[in-house]
DNA sequence: GTCTCGCTAATTGTTGACAATTTTATCCTC
DNA sequence: GAGGATAAAATTGTCAACAATTAGCGAGAC
């Protein structure tokens, strides 16, 4: 159907992974969905060197499976998955906030208040919730990961982690309304941060995405037995 | 020259990721060396397609760099890298002690006997530190990456980490003489994990992956200013 | 003597065809 | 009618050739 993106610079296949990681973290390709490599070709109208290409590069992400001479499909996340994701987001978000604390700079608490003003209002907008899936709590995370001055760690939360988080969130379309807790947590993190209390915002980071994985998995529950 | 290694059933490409990483980590191809497609291609007599796919399996696992349109090299980690990879190592390893702890059983306990004790032996043979290097020290942290029960975290340790952190020790062949105190802490640490106290497991390994990094980067300033 | 421009050579990115494996459908047997 | 073996279809894995980009080199001008 639509051809590729826009800008024709750069490898085919980064643009190729780019397109379907929106299609599929957007839920229009739905978990367990097939991604023959013949389809994608001609949908995209480029061979299916790229196609294979960008299909290793989700697959690396984590948020597409490669079986071997079977074929490629949009990940399906156990709840085993799930727990297993929050366990490594905890230690790496934990990690990030504490390093992010002990490079803390004067500007710190000044970029923090701007951003945190701004989510005040969308989640005044949306009280019931929208916060947590929206772009507000996303960027939170982002701005300590990259605060932590550690290229690894950064790419492992924003490139493999995140995109996986959002895969989870597609069946659940309407997080629990943990907007306004989610905001009072951040700001709590974010004085820490600012203040170079590393043990406690490392801490306090721990503890947010505890509550996180807490409200999700009431709601995996809640959704009954497609335990697998 | 050589041919592949020698099990013919698989994918051609993960065969050569295998055969080059061995190639890398043992140090027959250093850091900096340029790996051109076709070079690689004719060397294991294969075409250039598994060789791209090889690449970038190597990339992804961080002991490649892939610069586009210029080609792939074995990669030079700096000592920023390096801090980061043990930042991120002491949060993961950190968190795989707590999980196994909270999931120890009775027979706990004798696995890590009989590690530790194979491993006693191991340094009573080398005492000058061979323990760090060899098979000994990267099992009791497989181990207790396997503990954790946690497959992603198993797979960032044992498939990303690792490799960078043998190929950071490529260059330096001598690790200085911590097989001794090494293997003193992972007994400390295998009891707070057979006992399934969790805290202190947490903690006495992130010190231990602290003392590491301390005495690695002792030698790094010892080697002088190849600073970036 | 140094800098810049243009060209040549080499390497990567992409393409389409061939081979091997898996999956599916059909037919036969029990 | 159900189960299993066989064969056909579809899909992935691999190969070799073409196109595009990049890096290195040399000639020429200032």
């Amino acid at each position: 159907m639509s051809t590729i993106s826009e800008t024709s610079r750069g490898l085919v296949a980064e643009r190729l992974a780019e397109d379907l990681r929106d299609e599929i973290l957007s839920g229009r390709l739905l978990p367990g969905a097939r991604l023959g490599e013949v389809a994608l070709a001609e949908r995209f109208a480029v061979s299916r060197g790229p196609v294979r290409a960008a299909l290793n590069l989700l697959n690396e992400s984590g948020i597409v499976t490669i079986v071997p001479n079977s074929g490629a499909r949009v990940r399906e996340l156990s709840r085993a998955d799930a727990r297993a994701l929050y366990e490594v987001r905890a230690a790496l978000e934990a990690e990030a906030a504490m390093l992010a604390a002990a490079r803390a700079s004067g500007e710190t608490a000044a970029q923090f208040g701007a951003l945190l003003d701004q989510h005040a209002t969308e989640v005044a907008a949306h009280p019931e919730g929208a916060y947590l899936q929206g772009a507000g709590d996303r960027d939170f995370h982002l701005v300590i990961a990259g605060m932590a001055g550690n290229e690894l760690l950064q790419r492992y939360l924003a490139r493999d982690l995140y995109p996986q988080l959002s895969l989870l969130r597609v069946k659940h379309r309407n997080v629990t309304g943990r907007g306004v807790k989610a905001l009072h947590e951040h700001k709590r993190i974010a004085e820490a941060v600012a203040g170079g209390d590393a043990e406690v915002a490392g801490l306090l980071m721990r503890r947010h995405i505890r509550n996180s994985w807490t409200a999700l998995e009431a709601q995996l529950s809640e959704k009954a037995g497609d335990g697998e």
